[in-house]
DNA sequence: CCGATGTCAGCTAAACTGAAATGA
DNA sequence: CTCATTTCAGTTAAGCTGACATCG
């Protein structure tokens, strides 16, 4: 039979949703490194400030549950931000230990200038979505992160 | 909250299918890690081995266009493969400097072990598709790394 | 004491560039 | 000579675990 079996090969392995999203992602995250690296940004990086434009004040355990990472990995990238002048550090003032971050006019400047070149390729990924609605397809990939967590 | 007027260009940002992209691949990454370490391999490892299953025979370069990395990058990862014996590298008997990439007994029943872990989180992408069918979600995301390459 | 937080340290795999040698 | 291939060397950002001190 040609299509029978649950252990033998995949019928294509290149046609599983698991590789093409590693496909797509990776496509994208070529794409906005590549783009984001003039202005001093990495993906991960401008991630984070959109986080802190949404969540001004944010601490880093909470950017580190938002990007569903490690505190140690967000603080690794908070310092880089803030070695780059785009974010600010200060202790709550109430809690002692916990540290408020929030950008700076520089940090809001560099997203400023980073909007257009992932508007473009959000552009690119919606037309691409053709005949599906946008947002199904986001909705879908909503799913998948979910149905994976 | 968040979904006000003050943003033109991005409504909001949570909703984009670039994020929703970036969202379900690392939560496929950090399920597939997680579960290949235990058998001692990485996902782009098992990327790779999944090629030389069908293309027995190919050369650091090959792989490297297949994987979209560059040849330092592939070396690096068939440095590992082959460390682990899971591969072997055997001078091309014609071509001098080729080096025939293979599959070991010992890559092939990695390879295998790894199949069950790799198929249960593709069951859970085609189950979360619904109501869309898979293949329609599987040739959007082709789509898209099309869009972006 | 417990739990959350922040941060030090060290480690890894994966990506890049540059450079060089080899061989068709 | 040119081009593809392989490989050495160095660098980077991002992820992890472990450990520890500090608060509430």
């Amino acid at each position: 039979m040609s299509s029978g079996g649950t252990h033998p090969k995949m019928s294509d392995p290149y046609a599983t949703i698991g590789y093409a999203l590693k496909l797509a992602q990776q496509a994208l995250r070529t794409r906005l490194d590549s783009g984001l690296r003039e202005i001093g940004l990495t993906t991960p990086q401008y991630a984070v400030l959109t986080y802190l434009r949404e969540e001004a004040g944010a601490s880093n355990a909470a950017l580190a549950r938002r990007a569903f990472v490690t505190p140690q990995t967000m603080q690794a990238i908070l310092v880089a931000l803030e070695r780059a002048g785009f974010i600010s550090r200060t202790p709550h003032p109430e809690h002692g230990r916990v540290q408020r971050t929030e950008l700076t006019t520089k940090g809001r400047d560099v997203l400023e200038s980073a909007s257009g070149i992932v508007a473009s390729a959000e552009a690119r990924l919606r037309a691409a979505s053709a005949p599906l609605d946008p947002q199904t397809v986001a909705a879908v990939l909503a799913r998948f992160a979910e149905a994976l967590r």
